[in-house]
DNA sequence: GGTCGGGCATAACAGCGTTACATCTATAAC
DNA sequence: GTTATAGATGTAACGCTGTTATGCCCGACC
């Protein structure tokens, strides 16, 4: 899934090998766990092999993220419209919220910061911005159609991106999963306020409460 | 500043020369640089010291993290309200922003992650408490005037907290200065309009646009 | 059949946070 | 004034991290 392998799918590949170990010792362990040996050691091999190819440690976490990027952007781009003047856009944010929790560690490294001395390469910046040009085109939409008042529609998108990332961040930095059984979370809560008040003073006439 | 020395001011405290240090680096070599080693030698002393008077890193960072709320909380305190309805409150956000832009390491270790195994602990959480609390006070008073529909005066907050939080660190990760010499950037753009959105949104009554 | 090159393991390096041990100092007790 | 005790400190080491120099081995090519 993560990476194509070539012709003959029962020779080893151990790129692939190495790249499916980082991926589910970030799942399963966090980042925190991510260290070359340990990787090397559930992929089967030694630490040259992330060294060969992956060319480090940097490699192999942008490789992770581009792996991140491309899954983010496919669930942005099946998000499910809501019932709403913004409707794909409020749904690219919902999805953008479930996304993240159901892959908190991925989130965590992409939009968090959360391997240290990780800058992004342009290509991992190139991937993260297929995202956010899904977002920006909705933005666009709106104001065709007259529902958006403000021009600058990367400052639209920007806005929300922003609300949704801080909320969202803040929600993982608070970890408590805490399975409530149905009742809506806290902060659950916030993000439909959140969201609704937001998109209420971006429309061009703003609706009645409720 | 950071620490009370004791009665004379002449005699070396190495206590707070290591704070001091580290807070001398984490502002000019930013957080990267934060080791031990390199804090307890331009203290001048071992690194030993760190362990005696912090008990670890951990508690080094415990320590800058608690200056920093506290510098933090009281630039929020010091805010000058907006000619607006919420006033007070989207005057702090604009404080918020402002700090934040002009302390970015202390910033990025206090709300970013930016020190990896670093987990807050519960006085540092108490400390961050007392910033939100100020924010949490304007929500409730604007509620009392009867300006803000929503009940949940911690949903109100958390709203406005995630949306500054999330402008502010993509503002910061994106890092660039790029000192605009009075054109307004898009980031400051951009968080005027989604502020402005979002007070828009939560009033009872919403304003005419400009 | 010989040569070449790339994938890989071993072992090492520097740097990190941390700690066991010895030393050294300053204060308290007599 | 001498001794005793407790705490602060320096040295050197441990285990961990990412990284790499060295050499082996095996398959491709002429």
């Amino acid at each position: 899934m993560s990476s194509a392998r070539k012709a003959a799918p029962s020779i080893p590949d151990t790129r692939a090998d190495i790249l499916d170990a980082a991926l589910a010792i970030l799942q399963e362990d966090g980042h925190a766990s991510l260290t070359v040996r340990h990787v090397a050691t559930r992929a089967g091999c030694s630490t040259i092999g992330v060294y060969t190819w992956f060319g480090g440690k940097d490699g192999l976490v942008d490789a992770i993220l581009l792996d991140g990027f491309q899954r983010f952007a496919d669930a942005l781009a099946r998000a499910r419209p809501r019932k709403s003047p913004l409707g794909v856009l409020l749904g690219q944010a919902v999805a953008y919220r479930r996304w993240a929790l159901d892959n908190r560690a991925s989130y965590e490294v992409m939009f968090m910061g959360a391997v240290p001395g990780h800058g992004a390469s342009d290509e991992i910046q190139l991937a993260g911005l297929i995202a956010y040009e899904l977002l920006r085109n909705e933005v666009v939409a709106a104001r065709q159609r007259g529902v958006i008042h403000e021009d600058d529609a990367d400052v639209v998108a920007m806005a929300m991106w922003g609300l949704v990332h801080g909320l969202v961040s803040i929600e993982i930095a608070s970890a408590e999963p805490k399975g409530l059984a149905g009742q809506k979370s806290f902060h659950q809560r916030s993000f439909e306020v959140a969201l609704t008040a937001l998109e209420r003073g971006l429309l061009t006439e703003a609706p009645k409460h409720r």
